[in-house]
DNA sequence: CAAGAAAGTATCACAGGTATACTAATGAGG
DNA sequence: CCTCATTAGTATACCTGTGATACTTTCTTG
């Protein structure tokens, strides 16, 4: 359950004030204190950026601790001395590859989050894994926590209170990593084999049929609508995707400037 | 990677018309085709029942195959002639916990949206694991249509376009999701021993002091804000959850109705 | 140059998914 | 009623992955 880097294992004596959690100090990249003893070849930095190139090449999944091991000329017990688990380690992941934030300073708010927003979306996009980690708590890195402080920075000439402002960088952030999900699924699967588009169009076409009108009114028609037949080909699939992105993008900010002007009175 | 039961394996000749994949075929509980030899014991009800039950003791985790075909008094193999693998037990077990929507029925659809989502959110707090089983593609079973086909119908009074209708439900969903993930995380992570809360302080406490208000000036006043400071003790869990909760689906409703008005001139 | 501390390694136990090849049970046709 | 095709469930095995334990190596400091 444990490595040897666990919290329990390995923090000196430190008055509770300094005490901070080992995953913590690794994910903030603090120094090691001690000097002593054989001189690591490893460091978290080497071992996350070897993870996130695997990850970027094959997907989460094919982020294993022996491939990563190996992609660095170790074993894959040596990765235990620098990260404390394999979620950990995800965790770590995806703090680095977030990366830091562009400068998005405008006086404008809905420019900024739209912007902020696209941003993400870029991110998430050149990365699809991202949005696959699972969560394990509150965004805690440091770059989680400079994204987190460019929306809030684009907030911060509004009087919402600090729950609007936590509420809505949350549900922002939530649809974009829903959306890119969804759309990078899609891709996914048409890229594994051709005989995989045939698969889905079946699937496609075996769907419709089992969605009856006498008991899925609504659906049947959505599903016989122009959105379903019409653009199949000469649309490109990117612009159709940055179409529906903006389209619940523009709705949120809809919701947001709501609040805005309601607070401003 | 397929078991015996994969589309290749066992589609009887058919016209290309009455083809329908197999994972979708037992998603719809479609009869079985011949009635040669030995019977059955085991239906996809009574597996995907059992590793319900499970998920809802052991949460997504502790539903391995093994233990499923075990609960049942049956070996692990025995599982693969009812379900084509893993992932499409878990695509089975969603949408038959999902279980099908309540009457929603309104001429308001701010209200009808709004009970849905509260409807969804409580189906979810019931089982949080069904917020973390991965989206394999777009809804296909019978609930998740039965679902999505109540939205449809809440907003058919609307003069919204279909692209904005499901934009909009999904944006819901996902709201939902994303809270009810968030919230039982934290709710797990409480729930691990006693000695997880001093750990979780620590946590904190070690966070609030790296977020240093020179390099984070607006998440430094975030953290140390009424928010994190005030409510610790007096207030319920629950009734922060749910404040939070109404804040963003307010939020979202906003951003309908302007959507609404703007369709209907 | 010894002492000892930390880095990296070799082994191991355990668990899960699933392919393959088996045995068992049942109804249809002779 | 027997036999055989047909389908259900089983036994076995492989492979992969996490991570515990104990060992060896290579440093720094005294």
């Amino acid at each position: 359950m444990m490595g040897p880097n666990s919290p329990e294992a390995n923090e000196g004596a430190m008055t509770s004030e300094d005490f901070v959690p080992a995953a913590l100090r690794r994910l903030w990249r603090m120094p090691e204190s001690s000097r002593l003893g054989r001189p690591a070849a490893l460091d978290v930095d080497l071992v996350v950026a070897a993870a996130v190139e695997i990850a970027d090449r094959d997907g989460l999944g094919g982020v294993t601790i022996p491939k990563v091991a190996k992609s660095l000329g170790f074993t894959g017990m040596s990765l235990y001395r620098h990260v404390g688990s394999k979620n950990e380690l995800l965790t770590l992941m995806a703090d680095a590859a977030m990366g830091t934030p562009p400068d998005l300073d405008t006086d404008d708010w809905r420019e900024g989050l739209r912007n902020w927003a696209f941003a993400q979306r870029a991110v998430f996009r050149r990365r699809p894994w991202l949005t696959r980690v699972p969560a394990s708590g509150p965004p805690s890195g440091p770059n989680q926590i400079a994204w987190m402080e460019a929306a809030l920075a684009i907030m911060s000439r509004t009087r919402l209170d600090w729950a609007h402002k936590v509420g809505i960088l949350t549900l922002i952030n939530g649809y974009v990593v829903q959306s890119v999900r969804q759309y990078s699924e899609l891709a996914e699967g048409r890229a594994e084999g051709q005989g995989q588009a045939d698969a889905e169009r079946d699937y496609g076409r075996a769907l419709v049929r089992l969605v009856e009108p006498e008991h899925f009114p609504e659906t049947a028609r959505l599903f016989s609508s122009a959105l379903f037949e019409a653009l199949p080909s000469d649309t490109p699939d990117a612009t159709i995707a940055d179409t529906d992105f903006s389209l619940g993008l523009e709705l949120i900010l809809d919701g947001v400037a709501v609040r805005i002007e309601r607070s401003d009175s």
